[in-house]
DNA sequence: TATGAATGAGAGTTCATTCAT
DNA sequence: TATGAATGAACTCTCATTCAT
């Protein structure tokens, strides 16, 4: 929980911009300098290098993430609603951090980026954790249905959203949609009703 | 479809493989033409550079992928037997083709590859294009549901299935799976029910 | 003397403009090949090398030069008049050899070319040959001057000549020419009457 | 007139001598780092790129030429004197400046530099108008003819010394010269003399 | 005789990083 | 603490040439 300054912050803040729309090894510390208005130097000498900077950036980014959980559970809510809780939850974060999860997204893909995730892995512990006691509660008090695989479920809402973003102009197309604006608003809207529609109907029995 | 010679393809292949646990920008041709085992010239030789490389192999995998769909609507089926078998199509088709999914995956998502996508965005197209002629044929007929959002039903199955294969490592730690093979099985059975269920809890009304 | 084939001299004509524009290493085989309409081989194949060929290039373009001088001296003219007669010449030699020109002048210029210029040289010693001849002719019938150095006669002609083809931007400029044919007409007319003016009144005694 | 530190100057007369010699085109970044002892990115590092490095040493040169025409104006000398000190000045620049000449010679006629030239042309620019207000002066007081082609006594001067200089193994051996001292010997002396001759024959009323 | 396929060498450039200050 | 200068390594791509046919 390493505090940064403001040119480091600067450097980190310029780094996810690039990350997310060049890939890191698409970017160069040059243009990750120029963006930030800081010397070329700055970034070695901050960070050590350009692969610990981006360690530094998910570490910075995933810690943020950590503590929104726990609010959800100090609700008096049903299962039900607590579930609809999260998927907001979900989907208000990765629309905030759109640049972080287009990174994780790709360099955890990857195969040569050994570097130290678990605080990312923590966060997605955390969530699993959360969604199966939600989803055991729902199932003890009779709600839910419990030929389920739970762990399949936060793929389902993550996935839908990702595979969303990950492929606008696709969607664009197909759905005559034009501005930023409009994108967002159809996931706020029409996305975020139909995920939850879904994770409903394979959690509750009908009516 | 122009046809590749050999050693084309052994460079293609080369290529498709590096890419996908590299990434574009992370891969050398020189290593692509060691992997290929041909001479670094090769690659420019052959596709002109590294950029058009990368194109000719995408429309290489992606007009593999045009011609399977026709078969499903040969067959004599009820509509969810076709959703089914829609599924499990994609399913395959992702599979055998993890690294160019990958590779499509993350070079959509960057700005800067303005290269020549019509041919996957064609295939995508006749997804959407198949699933909606079955969907409304359910609905006609009184078995799918209404109130449903025809065109975030793809996302959902590949966005499941793709979140799946892209965190695996995490997932692998979650399940308690260590083998490639279990990890294979794990997909075809547990994630392929999965979403099976999902799609038919959205579609079809419970009995 | 060889005799060249079609092709061959395809080859030769392409590198030879090729050559004057582009210069020697600014031209690589395969745009002579394109612009010859010929395989990138054959030029390898019939001259050796790209070297080789410039070699047979200059050789095929000054043999043709060597045979030309004789006529002057057939007929009967005055010292004077041969003179005149010699820088028509010239010109006109220049004027069609343009691209020959331009190579030679620059790769002879180059200290690297080490081949056999034994050719050209030959046609240079010619030129001063019959220079000297005619002069001295001149002199012993007290016509011209005796206080020049004749050897420096043939530079100043030819270099006032090349030197206008080669600043030809320079040129247009400054005289407001603005087409190819009115810059030919130029040296056909005014350069070449400025030159003959210039020789004439540096060997005839003012009357 | 961009002051370059002393490894931008060692680069730029390594590059102005090799330049000379081989061409621009036969001269690689690596040779002339290595005469100029630097590491091979120095070049693109200081300079951006190979061409601009030879913008920058033409710049760098012809902005020297610039400032040394005026002197002549200042004092008091009739205007043949004044040809013959400009024949001077002529010779001696381009005597001290050979590379620099050589390289201007062939890139400029070479159709592909579309560099900034304008530095350059402004030199020759103003050479012509020095010529031609001398000549006029001249011609005022009836000194010089006045049935000459102005704009073609400057090609006549560099012209010839020009052709002398780049046809150096021809006439070494058709004067029996031997050593470079010699050569330049002969520029000096019978060279200059030959063009003031030259000059003056064409410009002058004999006795 | 003629050529498409193939190649090693080398081109110019950019890279992440280090060093002296 | 902060930075402009500098660098070796690696990059993609093109070169003239050769080889098998």
């Amino acid at each position: 929980m390493t505090e940064y300054n403001e040119k480091q912050l600067d450097i980190l803040m310029a780094a996810e911009s690039l990350f997310a729309s060049e890939g890191f090894d698409g970017t160069s510390i040059r243009s990750i300098a120029k963006v930030a208005k800081v010397n070329i130097a700055m970034i070695s000498y901050y960070f050590g290098s350009k692969e610990k900077m981006l360690e530094a950036l998910i570490l910075h980014r995933t810690s943020d993430m950590k503590m929104q959980l726990d609010n959800i559970f100090k609700e008096d809510l049903t299962p039900l609603q607590k579930v609809e809780r999260l998927i907001d939850l979900y989907i208000s974060r990765i629309n905030k951090n759109k640049c972080m999860y287009q990174i994780l997204h790709f360099e955890l893909s990857t195969k040569k980026r050994l570097m130290d995730m678990k605080s990312y892995a923590e966060v997605k512990q955390q969530n699993m954790a959360a969604f199966r006691k939600i989803i055991r509660e729902g199932q003890e008090t009779g709600l839910f249905k419990t030929n389920i695989n739970i762990e399949l479920i936060p793929p389902t809402i993550m996935g839908t959203l990702v595979h969303f973003q990950m492929n606008r102009p696709f969607f664009e197309a197909e759905l005559g949609i034009k501005t930023d604006e409009a994108y967002e608003n159809y996931i706020k809207k029409e996305l975020t009703s139909h995920i939850k529609q879904t994770i409903k109907a394979l959690l509750v029995h009908e009516n």
